[in-house]
DNA sequence: CTGACGCGGTTAAGCGATTCACTGATGCGG
DNA sequence: CCGCATCAGTGAATCGCTTAACCGCGTCAG
């Protein structure tokens, strides 16, 4: 038996052996002793109940098994289904995932990056923040870091899985122009404020291919402010017939800003999102969405980060997500 | 300038400036030591970069800025509310919030609070999870615990925030009680099984006082599983009249399930959540539910786990949160 | 027969801080 | 002018683990 409140550590693991405590270090590990020895260490630790302490271990070794998410922001359901998903992923390989949120601050991103790589995470996913920044370099060759999020970023990556947005912005505004939509108003995100935003040219790009008029008007993702911004448009002179939201959440200010001035989503208005959470089918109606295959993602980030932290070095490898159109009641003919 | 990917050291600063580590480590914390030399380090040390190494600095010291936050199932729209809000208000002390999930596993509660103490977190701040489970006191006097949930578990905390769930319970069953109805059904969470489950005593007594009978059914709060739970509710031959929610995903399945089977929420069944999640108010109708006042809860929390880390002996400070009815239009008369 | 090698282990040098115990100066009352 | 706190700063011992280097010994190819 320990004695309380202490922990066993690995001297008395070697001293209960009469072994060194290198070789219990070696032995626990499996590495370079018999297996008789091993046996024993094994036993005796079993015994006293023996754990290594991270830290220490850490200390020495710059390793541990933990993976370092960091959020951009947690407020936003998406990423929260993200952080879920990857959590659960990690722990699946057996990897602790330390999420850290920047709860919206495109700031203190960097810091807690530099906290992560300082707790001597062995990988570092990040969703949705901005790589580009300086100070980035410095931790991406501490670590590999993976990015999982719609802006391919010019950061030396040691992985990125990214949603095709070309794909489905042109998926949306072709369903939409199929509709007889002509007048479409995109609701983008404001809070990660990537600087060229891609996703505006590929707007630009579908709707000109195609023949319509889409205007882009920025949004918080924070309900309320959501709504008010939502009714603005749809109060506006030159309403659109149909609202492209980036985010799932901004659908639903457009559902609150349509129940305030009791119009009709899906018939006064089309809608359609982003994001597929697994609310959107519970509204009224059913948000047409894109579904980016969540539990796919969150595979694919694990498994690129722990291919990046075993050492097969995957040359900066993309994975694109592929977006499907999930047709519900919330787009309607124009 | 620092050698590239070589992060200054203390003993570098202490060369630097000619001084002992031991002076250097002093200075930094601003401890014995005079004005001037201080001022000396403190100019080397950002001349050179140097920041403190934390993984070195809690083997020595035990201690770390980090309070571990445990969440018991980051799926859980509730917690992820909570944990977001909880990580904000921290980050906003000037403390960074590890979370970890334990993605619904209680076993794995118990596991990752291991971890996290190992961790040497200053404190550790648990959402739902059954901190009475053996193995838990070995965390409990090794660092202070904050529970926040609904259960007043009976494991040696250093605080509590609890929500009232007695009152939430009897305001929500006397609001439907005057509107009515006299058939409720209860839906509740199986995911954290609390063994004695006082909220189920609760609705008994609250059912018993005001003649109404209230049947328990325990739920998933998986989306797709829940509906398919209140489909059964719903259909069964002796359907209630309303349904109360103890989360309002648990009522997102209600409502899935009532469209399913082409029935209206707020004029077919009523239903009341538990949460106010921002989305409840999206639904149509909007959900009539009970707000717990989120950052208030996570406000408390933090101040409660910042006394704690701080030493002030909080003799087991319990906050009871008190509940307030949302009025909105899914319940309504019998 | 000999030198190289593998095996099972040990020694000791870190990793990068904190902190206790102690040393010289200094200041000060007596 | 002396003894005694006080104060700034130093040395060295941790904290608990990893890991490179080394060592004696039996084996085996050459």
């Amino acid at each position: 038996m320990a004695r309380p409140n202490k922990r066993t550590t690995l001297r008395e693991v070697a001293e209960a052996t009469g072994l060194s405590t290198a070789a219990v270090s070696y032995a626990l590990r499996g590495k370079h002793v018999s297996k008789e020895t091993e046996e024993r260490v094994r036993r005796a630790a079993a015994e006293l109940g023996y754990e290594a302490d991270p830290i220490a271990r850490a200390l020495a070794s710059g390793r541990t098994s933990m993976v370092g998410v960091l959020a951009g922001d947690l407020q936003d359901l998406w990423q929260q289904q993200l952080m879920a998903a990857i959590g659960r992923e990690l722990l699946a390989g057996d990897r602790y995932a330390l999420i850290l949120d920047a709860g919206g601050d495109p700031d203190r991103e960097l810091v807690l990056a530099k906290q992560l790589r300082d707790q001597r995470v062995d990988a570092l996913l990040v969703s949705p923040v901005d790589p580009s920044a300086q100070g980035w370099a410095d931790i991406a060759d501490a670590l590999p870091v993976v990015a999982v999020g719609d802006s391919l970023s010019r950061a030396r990556t040691a992985g990125q899985v990214i949603f095709d947005n070309r794909a489905g912005i042109d998926a949306v505004l072709e369903y939409l122009h199929g509709l007889g939509h002509r007048r479409v108003t995109v609701l983008t995100p404001t809070r990660p404020s990537t600087p060229d935003r891609p996703a505006d040219v590929y707007v630009g790009e579908a709707a000109g291919r195609l023949g319509l008029r889409a205007e882009l008007v920025p949004c918080p993702q924070e309900l309320g402010e959501a709504t008010a911004v939502a009714r603005r448009v749809l109060q506006g002179a030159h309403a659109p017939t149909a609202v492209f939201c980036f985010s799932d959440s901004l659908a639903y200010g457009v559902y609150a800003a349509a129940a305030e001035d009791s119009l009709e989503v899906g018939r006064d208005v089309s809608v359609v999102g982003f994001d597929d959470h697994p609310v959107s089918r519970v509204l009224t109606p059913p948000l047409t969405t894109v579904d980016w295959g969540l539990s796919e993602i969150a595979a694919e980030a694990a498994r690129l980060t722990v291919a990046a932290i075993e050492g097969r070095r995957v040359r900066r490898k993309r994975v694109l997500c592929a977006p499907r159109m999930r047709e519900r009641g919330s787009a309607v003919r124009a």
